[in-house]
DNA sequence: CGAACGGTTGAGGCGCATCAACGGACGTGG
DNA sequence: CCACGTCCGTTGATGCGCCTCAACCGTTCG
């Protein structure tokens, strides 16, 4: 299944049929609230897993970040696989957790109270995954500041900031490299 | 099993060997980030579930806020059950889905920018558990602070102005009588 | 009675949101 | 090819909201 840039993958309160993992590109699951903000809950690179959801309707929608291609398993199917294979069950139970463990660790940004500590947690989780010392962001400013509680500006200051203190180096808006992980450690308080 | 007010159930980082259900009394679960700030996890009341856990090991401390009665149920026992038991199993699916739940709203809440609006997000949810228009807060200021990334300062200013503005009505700080909930829901924004 | 604790209220400062302007990248059409 | 618009990101100026510090009050306990 692929689409488009910006396109919806499904909608907050339509019924959760299918399970989907990411093949190529990058998705981000959000929620509106009745004031129009946007709550983004997190970020799917390939490989990973999103629109798993123990209630019968997605809590959040799903939107591209970029052009992406994605498989979508009907959920009746998993569950009926789960019901007959332990292996199965076990998988997702692991995957559970780890929705899970990813909230709980979100919640814990969020509750932090400057903005450089928010910025350098979701840059530090950013760089768990990439193994590297150079990280692509594929989301905008935008949707990190919705991320992490913040608006757009506060993010450009924050990133600019860390650049001149040397913790990072920006080549272009999207291109991060870490130049010194001991300093984010220290500012992630 | 028993324990006094301001004690211990179980430290951050330990073995989680057991699940505890409250029997009577308040507990609360919580961790210490390295400044020292403080974020509650979530309350527990009679008959909640606490100490439930993906991994080994327990990722927040559990502490009763008064005197309190838990069970606690070995969690090896549990596991053989949901192996051997079809409904055991649904019942653990069940309970990690709310745990689920109950994240992901604390997430949204600590995501609103307004003292106000988390405030009454809190007092909501704490009235959706009583039916009754009267409510007691079986937690401190200070425990409502952490909950919510405020001061205390902030909440004793909040709670005076809803108040001041008729949602609620105070009789001493820990009993809250509702006055217009739909005031309160426009409020939560 | 004094001390300790929890809660409320007040005064002041800092940090982030807000509003605004600018610059570069990209795409379109003349 | 360049003029034009749009989008995204950055930077600056200003204001408001919450944190901080501080004083005060009521309750509980030694």
């Amino acid at each position: 299944m692929r689409v488009n840039r910006e396109e919806e993958i499904y909608g907050e309160g339509e019924r959760a049929e299918y399970v989907f993992k990411v093949v190529s590109g990058a998705v981000r699951t959000c929620t509106i609230d009745m004031e129009g903000r946007r709550q983004i809950e997190g970020f799917y690179l390939p490989g990973d897993i999103f629109g798993f959801e123990t209630d019968a309707c997605h809590r959040f929608s799903a939107e591209a970040m970029s052009d992406a291609e994605v498989v979508a398993l009907p959920r009746a199917t998993l569950e009926r696989a789960a019901a007959d294979d332990k292996a199965t069950a076990h998988a997702l139970w692991v995957l559970a957790a780890s929705e899970l463990r990813h909230t709980r660790e979100h919640m814990l940004v969020l509750g932090k109270k400057g903005a450089a500590e928010r910025v350098v947690a979701f840059l530090l989780q950013m760089a768990a995954r990439a193994k590297t010392d150079v990280l692509h962001l594929p989301m905008s400013r935008t949707d990190i500041a919705d991320y992490l509680g913040l608006t757009i500006e506060t993010v450009s200051r924050s990133f600019t900031r860390l650049e001149r203190d040397r913790a990072i180096a920006l080549d272009g808006a999207r291109q991060v490299i870490f130049k010194d992980k001991g300093r984010l450690q220290a500012l992630a308080a």
